[in-house]
DNA sequence: AGACTAACCTGAAAGC
DNA sequence: TGCTTTCAGGTTAGTC
């Protein structure tokens, strides 16, 4: 699930895929959810425009074009984007992209009625790809003043993460520090599975009402958090869903999870079993022992 | 304002 | 085996 080392990780490896390139077409689904911009509309605004540059907030990226328009993209739960010229791209979960014959898997890949948005360039590149299953994701075209209450909504970035920032923004606050943690406009980037990590490394328990934290741990929490972000985005994020980089690959944090999807196995720390409990409609794991 | 809930969507996994 | 239900979660919108 895309949160914000996954998206710096596609950030870093779509810019180099789009930047400079101009667009010859554009390929998109229908109408739906996904489109902001409605599909026929970008088709029109992009063709002939050249990126500029791509950068990202929180976990949106924005691609600039020559004519000063932004190209917004969110990858939502089952977002992937890639270059056509990877020999493979998991297509599907774990198990049954196992089942596809080496053949299949060897095969390049063929855009699907997943396949949103599809940019062809005017040089023999690669094509830029965006499937989305479950269309969650977005995409949307802003004019260069256009304001976006989406982007203007959003806190500072997780990766430069403050306790004293976080401790004043929480300090009244009911709620589970977890869900506060997954407040964008508290934070950006933090999803799911950091938010459960950075708490198990800052030995603060997901449930605890956000005024019951310290400053102290808040300062715990804002350096767990950066810790945690910055060492998935040098392992290539965590491939636990959908997610891959956009040359094809997995990345590698899902094996270094503490906490997140393991229920009942040991805590690496004191080796008590690791519960989960639900809080905001959200699964949650935390080790009872090492998290007060 | 803040807390809480439903809705969006579809494939995988679990339940029967 | 095959059908049905549940689950996954980023974000917005709606209610209280």
């Amino acid at each position: 699930m895309p949160e914000l080392p996954e998206v710096e990780v596609t950030r870093r490896q779509l810019e180099p895929l789009l930047v400079g390139r101009r667009v010859a077409r554009v390929y998109t689904t229908v109408p739906s959810y996904f489109f902001l911009t409605p599909p026929t509309e970008l088709r029109r605004r992009l063709r002939g425009r050249r990126f500029e540059l791509v950068e990202r907030i929180g976990k949106y990226l924005l691609a600039r074009l020559d004519n000063g328009d932004r190209l917004l993209l969110h990858l939502g739960m089952t977002g992937q984007i890639f270059g056509s010229g990877i020999a493979s791209v998991r297509l599907l979960s774990s198990a049954a992209g196992a089942s596809l014959t080496p053949e299949a898997q060897l095969e390049a890949f063929r855009p699907d009625k997943h396949t949103h948005l599809r940019v062809r360039f005017d040089d023999a590149g690669p094509e830029v790809i965006f499937r989305d299953a479950r269309k969650f994701g977005k995409v949307q075209l802003m004019r260069p003043d256009e304001p976006s209450e989406r982007l203007d909504r959003l806190g500072p970035d997780a990766l430069a993460a403050r306790g004293r920032r976080l401790f004043a923004e929480i300090r009244t606050r009911r709620v589970a520090i977890k869900s506060l943690l997954l407040d964008q406009s508290l934070l950006a980037g933090v999803g799911n599975i950091y938010a459960d990590e950075a708490l198990f490394l800052a030995g603060v328990r997901p449930t605890r009402p956000g005024r019951r934290v310290t400053a102290e741990e808040c300062e715990r929490i804002a350096r767990a958090v950066r810790k945690v972000l910055r060492r998935s985005i040098a392992t290539g994020g965590s491939s636990i869903s959908d997610y891959v980089q956009p040359d094809g690959s997995d990345g590698a944090y899902q094996d270094e999870r503490r906490v997140y999807g393991r229920e009942g196995e040991p805590c690496p720390r004191c080796r008590a079993r690791i519960r989960r409990h639900v809080i905001g409609q959200r699964s949650s794991h935390y080790c009872p022992r090492c998290q007060t």
